[in-house]
DNA sequence: CATAATAAGTTCTAATTAGAACTAAATGAA
DNA sequence: TTCATTTAGTTCTAATTAGAACTTATTATG
């Protein structure tokens, strides 16, 4: 296993996360949400809600941070912690009519706006795309794991 | 144009980025600094110091939070700010003696523990994928500059 | 030259972030 | 059952983040 140039991939990962970063919470702030918000309404929508634990999965959102995004958008009233019956430990987090409304606004006109900047792409570019992420992902998460075991 | 499923591709930049990070800043992390902190001295590394402007371009750290990164490396004695002898307005930012010893002890570590997760790919593959992200990269720039000139 | 517009950094605010310590509840093992 | 361990969520801290308002210096224009 020679020395290959990584780095620049490394590079361009970041840069273009940044790029879309920078398109797409413009877009949410104008909508009048922060990107984690988004996150969480888009999470919510069409379920019947889900504790932090699994909200923090899906989100990849901690659960030190979860706990306080949830509290901002609980005081905008768009969600609400229902206690779960099945554990006394867990919180459910559910949209409220207030944030189901505001789901039906933003998410849609969201993913038009992602997909408008897709314009030039290609079904097999974007699906070659997609596989080249996922192992670049698989890479690090592979990586961390050995790291984990070693420990 | 008809409508392609790229939302798929958004969570997939997205994963992989955050992998991405998790493996990287836990290591920077291990080594005494933060990941802003890292960058900013990987990229004043074998230079003679930048200004503000500069720096942040480089590193796409926005000026206000640049402030305050700078600050704690100078507080730690990594960093120093030089008055800019061209422009009055300017500063200068440095790597300090200790900034240097900081840089060597952990640049080249840092590339080597990236390096190692990317044990299995091909040159090929490398290329590919840099090449796909530098697109992804200019699709965003591109949409935002169309919003910024109907604007 | 005088003044308007621009540019470089700083300061301020609200929000996010990860991680660690903590509380309370559930689970597992002796 | 009892006690240890694990798990869910909260709290706390230090740092980062973007954006906006602000100060000071520079540049462009009349």
């Amino acid at each position: 296993m020679t020395k290959k140039p990584c780095m620049p991939v490394m590079y361009e990962l970041v840069r273009a996360y940044q790029a879309f970063v920078t398109y797409s919470a413009a877009h949410i702030r104008s909508l009048g949400l922060t990107a984690s918000q988004f996150d969480i309404i888009a999470t919510l929508g069409n379920t019947e809600g889900m504790s932090f634990k699994e909200l923090g999965e899906k989100t990849l959102i901690t659960k030190g941070t979860l706990t306080g995004v949830v509290d901002r958008l609980e005081a905008k009233s768009l969600v609400r912690r229902v206690a779960s019956s099945s554990d006394g430990r867990s919180q459910i987090v559910q949209l409220t009519r207030s944030g189901e409304a505001m789901f039906a606004r933003v998410f849609p006109a969201h993913v038009k706006h992602v997909e408008h900047a897709f314009g030039d792409f290609s079904q097999k570019n974007l699906d070659s795309t997609e596989a080249a992420l996922k192992q670049l992902k698989q890479a690090f998460t592979a990586a961390g794991a050995r790291l984990e075991d070693a420990a």
